[in-house]
DNA sequence: GTCTATAAATGGATAGAC
DNA sequence: GTCTATCCATTTATAGAC
């Protein structure tokens, strides 16, 4: 990839993650980046093209994620940990999570771009249901039913405590996550 | 409240719980009421006023719903399920919910809205605290922590599950919301 | 309360020179 | 790759007639 076409892209996201898709515009991205719109338009000539280059792109950080928690030593509640603390970066950074931002713009945006995200939120909650599975089989993690729902029922949580941190702060992300590890740990009778 | 204004922000709503607040115009509203854009804003002068005016009848309808909720003869997990439900409706309607929205909005609005936001926000979580807790007392949910944290967690989960209902259909919020009332039951231990 | 008309700014996008 | 110039549609908002 072109160095300011990730330039571009990295940019993109970081609106994304504050305005959101629908709300920043390439005059935004030019007085940033200190070239002219049309300079923007010559990289991605739609606005929907930069949306799908930057799901795209995502989806390839995602798997990247992926696949550095696959591959390390760390333990299941270990990696559980590693995960939740990428909300804190972003919470830190006033930004909310770039998936919970398209999907709250679902309405403005494309199939193409709604397919990718799909695709996203499929990764990232295989990613966390196989780290709950393999918690459940060395008995660090308890829980009743399946890996799969409590994964949804955590990235759910993850995610929307992140857009309540905005308001309530980083401590309502922080004693919310903590809630979740401490119901992974049993219950009240042990 | 006058009857034009109620209906204007009744679509109002519809439309930020789906395009989102920035990204709906005067113009939807004209097409969808019939009438100019300049007798929207002899209703709501500005669209800063409009999303306050939203914001505060929402938190009226916010402590409706406690009210209801405080003097109904429900035991804590009828009231949970009841609550709960209200998600239900919304993914049905493909909409989100509202504060989810402004939540993704949050660059987007002013000082004003936002308290009256984050009002709402904690008036939610104050709801869902105070059933949790009759719960716990009355031994029909288990959990370990304080109240007001599950209830974060619970919120935080249901929101965003209704987000990842848009693209993962229905069954991923009912299968969400299954798996937060079995981990209030009781350890795989029971 | 609703209308027409209109203003002023912004947003996405393109043509063509350098 | 970047620029100037420009286009057209949209958006928020106001003035003033009915």
């Amino acid at each position: 990839m072109r160095e300011r076409q990730s330039e571009i892209l990295t940019l993109a996201g970081e609106m994304i993650q504050t305005k959101g898709y629908d709300s920043f515009s390439y005059n935004d991205l030019s007085l940033r980046l200190g070239i002219r719109k049309a300079s923007i338009h010559h990289h991605f000539p739609k606005k929907q093209e930069l949306g799908l280059a930057y799901l795209k792109y995502r989806f390839e950080a995602v798997k990247d994620i992926e696949n550095q928690l696959r591959n390390s030593r760390m333990n299941p509640p270990q990696k559980l940990q590693a995960f939740l603390d990428l909300g804190v970066q972003t919470i830190e950074e006033k930004k909310i999570c770039p998936v919970s931002s398209f999907q709250a713009d679902r309405w403005n945006i494309n199939e193409e771009m709604n397919k990718v995200l799909t695709k996203i939120e499929e990764t990232e909650l295989s990613v966390l249901a196989s780290i709950l599975k393999d918690g459940q089989s060395s008995e660090e993690f308890f829980f009743i039913g399946e890996a799969k729902d409590q994964a949804n029922l955590i990235l759910s949580s993850m995610k929307g405590a992140i857009l309540y941190a905005q308001g309530q702060g980083l401590e309502f992300y922080q004693s919310t996550m903590k809630q979740i590890v401490t119901n992974l740990k049993g219950s009240p009778n042990n």
